[in-house]
DNA sequence: GGGAATGAAAT
DNA sequence: ATTTCATTCCC
């Protein structure tokens, strides 16, 4: 989308940049590195006689590149005298646009996502408004020298560890629709309350793609030999090995999916990890009933549009708690199940694989703690084929699967829904149990709460193992 | 301390 | 070509 400017302030833009010499008026006051003091303020105080900026997008407050009221706890360990680098544009126009709150907490107030949204807004940006953070950042550099003729930056290059701990994109994508629609809106001139009314009307009828986090799959064998011997590396059912390599050099990868059509399918890992579980012998003590066919119609990129406003849930009281025995499992509509992504494709079983209930009864039942962000349809998981040992960079590639059914809550809220942890002990699979999913049963797995991911839990759909 | 953006400047 | 680090602040 060409970047459209409804309110396009050339003039202002112009006058701006001859004005930028002087903008920002460096005062003369120095400032002083007394011990106490962080260096990290080599910006002046507001000038005070900034322009109007009226026609702008995004007027720069007088002190809104001043870092002055930098977060005094959590400084980095840096030397006593560190000097920090001088800000680039695009680092002034986003500490400018969070001072100035153009997204209101209420929207977003992770400064992940909104780190998305306004580079996604600075793209958009015309290329006047642009300009002028980058004379802004002209003069903050020319300002940096003078404090500082003497600084040079000196990047730690982490020599000891070649390539060791490398990092791995450790979150999901973001809600990318969202977020570009949130800077188209920015980029309109839209401000506000009438920004927040837009963004609220969005929501009301997005659904969200990505949210949701998941940890690594407990599966039957790595939680009986968790309670046998509490093994160090308890995760490790998953090491097959075909995606190793495949390390993406960082640079947020965030489509939610089947972006890369790469014709490795991996099938070696997909043996890997099928013999994984099939030798997984099917406990005696487990009961197995069969399922209702899984979907037939692939929903994948190539078919975006599900019509989750057609799709209809009987309301009815959420699922009862299955008993220990045997229980239908029945999807009353499955959306996706074919798809592919980090290289290779995730099929479903040809044939259904009958869920099973465990034996272990209500007392290995969980529920999440609270309300989840959780994204629908697709859902992240831990690449089960990432090469390496349980918790190295490697072993945290994400991978990405639609679940097995929409949401109803998908429709209503977004952003809330109330999930528990499933599992299908009988496959060494884990299942996936949506609270208010009406028609479907399943086995509770062993909640296991990671401290750093505090709150959300790990589920699987079933099928994508 | 990681993450999320862009970009300048370093290896 | 690749990596660091500027900004912010929640997790």
């Amino acid at each position: 989308m060409p970047a459209q400017r409804t309110r396009a302030s050339k003039q202002e833009a112009a006058r701006e940049l001859k004005r930028s010499p002087s903008m920002d008026s460096v005062s003369s006051q120095t400032i002083a590195f007394a011990p106490t003091v962080t260096p990290g303020t080599f910006f002046d105080p507001p000038s005070p006689q900034d322009p109007p900026h009226e026609s702008m997008l995004f007027p720069p407050t007088a002190d809104a590149a001043s870092p002055s009221a930098r977060r005094a706890g959590h400084a980095k360990k840096r030397p006593e005298n560190h000097i920090p680098r001088p800000p680039n544009a695009f680092i002034l126009f986003r500490s400018s646009f969070i001072k100035n709150q153009h997204v209101s907490s209420e929207v977003e107030t992770n400064h992940s996502t909104l780190s998305k949204i306004i580079g996604l807004t600075w793209q958009n940006l015309p290329h006047e408004e642009r300009q002028i953070w980058h004379t802004k950042a002209k003069v903050a550099l020319d300002e940096h020298k003078r404090k500082f003729p003497q600084y040079a930056f000196r990047p730690l290059h982490s020599k000891g560890k070649p390539a060791e701990k490398r990092k791995v994109r450790e979150v999901g994508p973001k809600d990318l629709k969202r977020c570009t629609k949130i800077a188209e809106l920015l980029v309109e001139g839209k401000k506000g309350s009438e920004l927040d009314a837009a963004i609220a009307e969005f929501d009301r009828h997005h659904v969200p793609e990505i949210v949701t986090r998941f940890e690594t799959p407990i599966t039957a064998r790595s939680f009986r030999r968790s309670s046998s011997a509490p093994a160090p590396d308890s995760n490790a059912p998953f090491l097959a090995s075909a995606s190793a390599g495949k390390l993406r050099s960082m640079s947020s990868q965030p489509e939610t999916s089947a972006s890369t059509p790469d014709p490795t399918p991996g099938p070696s890992a997909r043996t890997g990890s099928q013999s994984d579980y099939e030798s997984s012998e099917s406990d005696g003590s487990l009961c197995t009933t069969p399922v209702s066919p899984y979907p037939t119609t692939p929903f994948t990129e190539t078919n975006p549009s599900f019509d989750f406003s057609t799709f209809s849930f009987s309301s009815a009281a959420p699922t009862p708690i299955p008993p220990a025995g045997g229980h239908h499992v029945s999807y009353p509509c499955l959306p996706p199940i074919q798809t592919q992504f980090d290289g290779f494709a995730f099929a479903p079983p040809q044939q259904p694989s009958p869920l099973s209930c465990s034996p272990l009864g209500s007392e290995h039942m969980y529920s999440s703690p609270g309300p989840l962000d959780v994204g629908f349809p697709y859902a992240e998981l831990y690449d089960p084929f990432a090469a390496g040992t349980p918790g190295d960079a490697q072993q945290q590639q994400t991978i990405y699967s639609p679940l097995p059914l929409p949401h109803p809550a998908a429709r209503v809220q977004p952003q809330l829904a109330q999930f528990e942890y499933a599992y299908d002990y009988a496959h060494d699979l884990p299942a996936y149990h949506p609270q208010q999913q009406p028609h479907a049963d399943f086995c509770f797995a062993q909640q296991q709460q990671h401290q750093s991911y505090e709150g959300e839990p790990s589920y699987v759909p079933a099928y994508a193992m």
